[in-house]
DNA sequence: GATGGCTGGATTGCGCGGAATCTCCGGACG
DNA sequence: CGTCCGGAGATTCCGCGCAATCCAGCCATC
């Protein structure tokens, strides 16, 4: 096998190295996050299953997975019904947020390698760069790397873990109020902190920018009352 | 039907209700955390299935749920490999724990309802009764109970759940070295302590004697490291 | 008109078998 | 003697069908 075939192989391993599960599961995640599920609409395994063209076995696997994430609620012998937005579980939510992204924040400021330091740089200029242009696909781009990035680069996979339980949720309420709410430059500024508190492994600065990241998170959410 | 009636079919309902997906994942903690399956073991879906006397489905899926718990790894088209133990790991998992158990501590110092708080009072006064006689079992049973009470009076799903996906591994290190870690009465007056300040409302003493829970268990996980 | 029971349709829970594929071991070849 | 290849066995992955059950709506009854 040349470099060519191999680089082909791997290409296609992007699709079809995953499980059917996890095509299922990243699929439905995204029709969700998107709304292109509405919230409160019921649907079934059966007709899913039509719809991704993929056995009901793994779409009820990642199911399974979409409920533990509360993305979605499984009525025994019902349907299974897209959960609908609730402020106050989200402000719950950024209870726990806070704690964790603190936590991950301070031990990457600690434990990233230069590699990975450069990688934080490179990014908080970017941030800044898309904020300042306005492009707000390109900076969802930087912020998913980002995110990537630091459940990395803190070196602790409970911590990630645990943040992942909560990303589809909080994926799903900024696509739904990221049009609304404050300015990008000032949201793009405080993750560009985070990152550059990172990259020069400054702890305690680290830890302080994620604090006042959320803090401006849970201001946006408490606005998003009345909307 | 009359009130005998509903006695037995509530208390019949205590296994029948619940699925057999989640009595097969009971069942498989149960065995994984009290070393009943030993760190390593190579296990099999049709295997556990018939000593379960339980359809491969159900077990399917409570070895998936394990397997995000870090209890078993699934080696695909291999097996299922129960986890070996991992000091690092498990020092790294406290990292964790302890930001979201100060969290829960101190929401549950200011959200706990006023029969909360006196369950939480009992509960002292009982974990230092029993580690006055020296009797684990009990303590383990009240330990047991703190711990779903905090996870109810904290209000927080999220901080329940995410504290859930690790509790299967703590319990397996606690049931592997209870007999060797310290004193039973340290730990006992360490969790009264907390118990005690949430049960008066202050919160900050609930955030510091979780801290100090934690550091205990701590030093307990790295001493582990040369039995 | 209201209420209670019943039936039809739809959905998940679960069992089970076939297909794909991974490892191990034995044998042949260099 | 080492190395490579191929087949056998075991395992997960996935599809699919049956059964239990839940609900909506209709019909009978009061």
């Amino acid at each position: 096998m040349n470099d060519a075939e191999r680089a082909v192989a791997a290409e296609a391993r992007k699709d079809a190295d995953r499980s059917l599960t996890d095509r299922a599961y990243v699929a439905l995640e995204e029709m969700i996050c998107t709304l292109r599920l509405e919230p409160g609409e019921v649907l079934s395994e059966g007709a899913l299953s039509e719809t991704l063209q993929i056995g009901r076995t793994p779409v009820r696997e990642a199911l399974q997975r979409l409920a533990r994430e509360g993305l979605v609620t499984v009525l025994p012998r019902r349907g299974v019904l897209v959960s609908e937005f609730n402020v106050k579980k989200q402000l719950r939510m950024l209870e726990v947020r806070r704690e964790l992204e603190r936590l991950m924040a301070r031990s990457a400021a600690v434990r990233a390698t230069r590699e990975e330091r450069e990688r934080f740089g490179a990014i908080a200029g970017a941030m800044q760069e898309s904020a300042g242009a306005g492009d707000d696909i390109r900076f969802m781009r930087l912020d998913h790397e980002f995110n990537v990035l630091v459940s990395q680069a803190n070196r602790n996979e409970f911590a990630s873990e645990a943040i992942s339980l909560m990303a589809g949720l909080s994926r799903r309420f900024w696509f739904m109020h990221h049009r609304n709410a404050g300015d990008l430059s000032m949201i793009a500024e405080l993750h560009a902190d985070i990152a550059r508190a990172i990259a020069a492994a400054d702890a305690a600065a680290a830890a302080a920018a994620s604090d006042a990241l959320l803090a401006y998170i849970e201001a946006i959410t408490r606005a998003a009352v009345d909307w």
